[in-house]
DNA sequence: GAAAAATATTGAATAGACTCAAAATTAAAG
DNA sequence: CTTTAATTTTGAGTCTATTCAATATTTTTC
């Protein structure tokens, strides 16, 4: 039997996340007061800061289970590469960054990415810079998957050149929350930085 | 004559920016509260709030005087690049990394950035983004010039490839100073991650 | 099944960032 | 030099995230 404790703890746990990511939504992250979440969640404050260790937290929470939908998205990108290096470079950014902004709003972004950089060692922004880990990651399989269908330039250093793409489309994904700029503007942007380096790595 | 009013503001200022800098420094941003900042500079915490919007405000200001040092430091680099690509863009890093750790702490870094995230059209934060900006171009300048030179192949966009290096050791700046990784850690990484571009851009 | 131990919940209390209406200071007008 | 207007300063008060000692619930022991 799981035992009367451990369900409660699930149920609870739920709830929690489900009002805070109503609340979230509807009011953004800062007008969302802790009592607010404890409330429609029917638990007390005391019992919130029992199941996440900040308010900072709960959010973090919320988008890295968003962050787990794009991994999913892109695996599909990388298992089927677009033929030409920018057309699949373009396809995996593309589907990051369109993922990315059907549920969460540019200020739940930006609070996330801050929480994260601010208090790196609590659980959930643990969390979230290992699903940017795993990101990356996939970034580098996308360009060893271009050598192996023979599109890009077998002598490149995958690993580091999927790192540094990686790293741009997320500082550019940084630039995006924090300004007004259309998606559309954000793609053309990182299309045209990562022009050289697909021109400078397509098998010739 | 300048006003009794402009000449106090400034002094005020000064004592302000000068209370808040030591006191970051001796006890780390959090310990500090707006009350000491505001004993130590002898005014009142409704005085601070005339001249900082928030208590972030006034740490990015002080970040962006020290961002303004680094780009200092980085013109005399653009100015007489290293003779390979590689080294060029290596003594650039190198010179970003060591002016940014000199003064401020991880954590002054970690608040400022985070802030900086969160809070993107405070004044200061404007001022530290476009700082950002100042800080991108200077590594498009760098390619361009390496171009000039003749060191780099001038068929590659210099502009997109210098933003998109930039925003890699920018992203990678956010990656050291989340974690307890040393600076020749930092520097290795990036040289690593630079590698691949630098070989492919260098002219033949 | 009762007592003891372990684990969770609770909400009143704390702390510190930030506000705002009254008081004080400086500048301008006569 | 007074009076009036424009700015600034001030600090007590507000608001909320977070804590913690008391209380309650669940599990374990016998």
């Amino acid at each position: 039997m799981t035992g009367l404790r451990a369900k409660q703890k699930a149920n609870r746990t739920e709830r929690i996340l489900t009002a805070a990511t109503c609340l979230f939504r509807e009011q953004g992250y800062d007008a969302v007061r802790i009592e607010d979440i404890a409330e429609i969640a029917e638990v007390s404050v005391g019992t919130f800061y029992n199941y996440f260790q900040t308010k900072g937290d709960i959010l973090v929470a919320i988008v890295s289970l968003e962050v787990e939908e794009v991994l999913l998205a892109g695996a599909a990108v990388v298992a089927r590469p677009p033929a030409t290096v920018a057309g699949a470079l373009q396809r995996l950014v593309g589907v990051y960054y369109d993922h990315s902004v059907v549920y969460l709003s540019k200020e739940m972004w930006r609070t996330a990415m801050a929480l994260s950089i601010l208090n790196p060692d609590t659980p959930f922004s643990r969390r979230y810079s290992d699903l940017d880990g795993l990101l990356r990651s996939q970034m580098c399989e996308l360009i060893a998957a271009l050598q192996v269908f023979g599109r890009a330039r077998a002598d490149v250093d995958a690993m580091a050149l999927g790192e540094a793409l990686f790293n741009n489309l997320n500082m550019m994904f940084i630039e995006y929350v924090k300004s007004d700029m259309p998606i559309t503007t954000l793609k053309a942007a990182v299309a045209r930085q990562n022009g050289p380096v697909a021109q400078l790595i397509s098998a010739t």
